[in-house]
DNA sequence: CTGAAAGCGCTTACAG
DNA sequence: CTGAAAGCGCTTACAG
């Protein structure tokens, strides 16, 4: 019965069925080919709603150059490593883009060992092309104008223990303090993970202080906010009392009282540029280059002239 | 040169292999087996952060099943949906979750044509089974405790022309105004897009109004907090002038001042229970059940009793 | 119980 | 220029 049909006729049977709108399977081809045209995108945290935009960014990319998109969410935790180091491994993605600061392994087998092109977005990571925001900069920017507002005794809330990003930010704000004089070790500092409730507990301790910093820089915009209105309930004033400062540029910050000046991330920009340059790495063999972006201050309410010093000596 | 190793050898270098930590490739698999493993997640808007939370579920779901998550982004472009039924057609993967109110299509073919089960989370599509929230019956609660409050002079802000989210929610609150003995009609109605500019415009209609309603009840959280901080900035008092209720219970609703009372949407359950659903329709041939979830009513600062009515006879 | 063969659906390289 | 064959890496069904 098989190979009954004429060649001919077949030929007839696909143009009938092309028109009737047949596509291939992808599963002879990416075989054949050997590549799935899909990229491994791990985020360390998909309930971050500051992966959204960045996501956006790396998929209006990867759809130009047809490609698709895989989630890895990590949720945090180290055991949801090997599963995606399996998909590499089982050559499940042509290429993988890591928003993590650690690499994933599966009992110690790397992700990057797989031999297949790997770049990093928001961190650093040795021997791998990445592209982020130079925290350091944006620090200085902070503190620039923070300081033409008279203030002279800050507060810093601090992120995760060993985030590049957190390190870098911390490193730029103790740097300006330096260089303007001060004393970093005199400033306050609040333990913090980027979240909501490290901001309200910064502002609980920040209440507790006999004096008060007059101005609060918060490694993110999420402890920014939430330190905001931890110490407003208490019936603080700001700018008048203290002023604040966030990291990250949601788009929230825009819609608290007072609004958020922060240093605002090219988010869309961070995902399509990390993606262009790990296509660049699956195109070629030339070795890959990395990225470093402006984030720009936004200067918004939160922000105001220190307060007079009120009777130093009673 | 090729095949002069004895099979014994070779079951020896394959054991080797194991040993060093040998991935099967998943391509010759997928082939072989006719299936990749894979979902595709269809959302209508990436950078929406409400559904960061409902993907964190679908994934957790996914991954204990043994699933990968392709996201399909369509950032409300009808022209990016060819790409995803495409994938589908070819097989790319085994299953769908649909966020979009309309079935993706590429020139007339439509994604669930392509015989692999697809299923819906937050929408409902006749013929496919679905899982979302009650709007109704949400509107309902709502209504209920601005009843209780005294209020009887109502403001809606929009969602979408067509969503039937938001064609639910507003059915459900001009159902409990006729069931008060309102006039529905009598209502201000705004139009809105769940987005925060949508909610600022109708803040700006609202105090354009000389009689304002006392509550306002708005499709989404966004819409929501952006007309808050419109009314508050003119001056308005929340919730002594004017009651605002939301949708969704975004993370930061609780964050803004007042904090809003809203209705909170049980995301991750939203997206375990659709992923569910659409696992049960790959396992088996039954027909699929869809499932309806409640979401309570989180009573905040930004609802108080309705103002005394000032001189209605001057 | 073990081992060789067939075949999933494509694409590429080769023969006619 | 057209058409048949080989082979990507797996798994399943079959022969020994």
């Amino acid at each position: 019965m098989p190979d009954q049909v004429s060649p001919s006729a077949r030929a007839r049977v696909m143009a009938a069925i092309q028109a009737t709108g047949y596509t291939p399977s992808a599963l002879g081809r990416n075989l054949r080919s050997q590549s799935t045209k899909i990229v491994l995108v791990v985020v360390p945290n998909l309930a971050n709603p500051f992966f959204a935009e960045i996501l956006r960014g790396i998929d209006d990319e990867l759809v130009a150059s047809g490609y698709g998109l895989v989630i890895g969410n990590l949720d945090n935790l180290p055991d949801r490593e090997p599963r995606y180091v399996d998909m590499v491994f089982a050559r499940q993605v042509d290429g993988v883009l890591l928003f993590s600061g650690r690499i994933p392994e599966d009992s110690g087998r790397l992700m990057n060992e797989a031999g297949i092109p790997v770049a990093t977005v928001c961190v650093k990571i040795a021997g791998l092309p990445y592209v982020m925001v130079n925290d350091g900069v944006a620090s200085a920017q902070v503190m620039e104008h923070l300081f033409a507002l008279g203030h002279r005794r800050f507060g810093f809330i601090e992120g995760p223990v060993g985030n590049i990003n957190a390190i870098g930010r911390k490193k730029g704000f103790r740097k300006a303090l330096k260089k303007a004089g001060l004393d970093p070790d005199a400033a306050s500092y609040w333990p913090g993970d980027f979240m909501f409730e490290s901001g309200v507990e910064a502002g609980r301790q920040f209440l507790a202080l006999k004096r008060r910093p007059t101005a609060v820089y918060a490694a993110s915009d999420h402890m920014a906010i939430a330190f905001m209105k931890t110490v407003t309930a208490a019936g603080v004033q700001i700018p008048e009392e203290v002023s604040v400062v966030g990291f990250d540029g949601i788009e929230f910050s825009e819609f608290v009282t007072p609004t958020l000046t922060t240093i605002s991330q090219p988010r869309h920009a961070l995902g399509r540029t990390g993606t262009q340059v790990l296509l660049e790495a699956l195109g070629s063999d030339c070795r890959p280059r990395s990225v470093e972006l402006d984030a720009p201050l936004l200067i918004r309410e939160s922000t105001g002239p220190a307060p007079k010093t009120k009777r130093r000596r009673a």
